[in-house]
DNA sequence: AAACTATATCGCAATATTGCAATATACTAA
DNA sequence: TTAGTATATTGCAATATTGCGATATAGTTT
């Protein structure tokens, strides 16, 4: 087919692979790494910042945009992109569950 | 063209997005919180446990191998699967970076 | 209004992913 | 060795992703 089957999953499972997807990306993981260090948020700046077309990085953050990863908003004439917390802190409890309960495992086979 | 322009990228960035994909389908998610929530690592009991056929389990247990989050080990006619920690752990410190980075930010312009 | 700037969308080609039936491999048991 | 069990690989069709030129949209400035 090729298409997941989406619906046999769990939506936390769901939740954390549609989050996982978006950030399968090196261009999208460094979108996110840039907003985090810089105080802009101006789309512009992160075009300048990407080795990537003005298209593609739009498609980018369209698509973290879409799952919910970053948000926008309009400045004038300019759009200010900025990370969302909620879900971010969603993927950090995720990972750190998943650790913490790495570490309470005894029988590790392999 | 259709291939990411990984070159472009910084190794971190490329390891962060390679493992993000990895965990980037629901049936992958739902490995490795199998591989945690049991004490089994059996392929044949993932496979079960998934509603897929088997040569696609396969196909995603391949992936995760590839990527490093899970190794695999012979087990007389069996393969045991199991998560890897340190894989795991550099997502888990990642997400927490980037959450910590965001609580220290004031100007959320969104 | 016209010209300019910033961002998004369209349309397309190249490539990658998903899923599975059929088959191959490899180990086990008789 | 033969039969059975467990897992991997192959090959294919359907679909999704990536990247970008061309173009559209929307705001700004003059």
């Amino acid at each position: 087919m090729g298409a997941s089957k989406t619906e046999h999953f769990t939506d936390k499972q769901n939740a954390i692979a549609i989050m996982a997807k978006a950030l399968g990306h090196p261009a999208r993981v460094a979108i996110i790494e840039y907003l985090l260090k810089t105080d802009s948020c101006i789309c512009g700046d992160i075009v300048n910042e990407l080795p990537l077309a003005q298209p593609t990085v739009s498609q980018h953050l369209k698509e973290l945009k879409n799952v919910g990863l970053i948000k926008g908003s309009i400045d004038g004439n300019a759009i200010c992109y900025c990370v969302d917390e909620k879900a971010l802190t969603v993927l950090q409890k995720f990972f750190t569950h998943v650790t913490t309960k790495m570490g309470k495992k005894k029988n590790n086979c392999c």
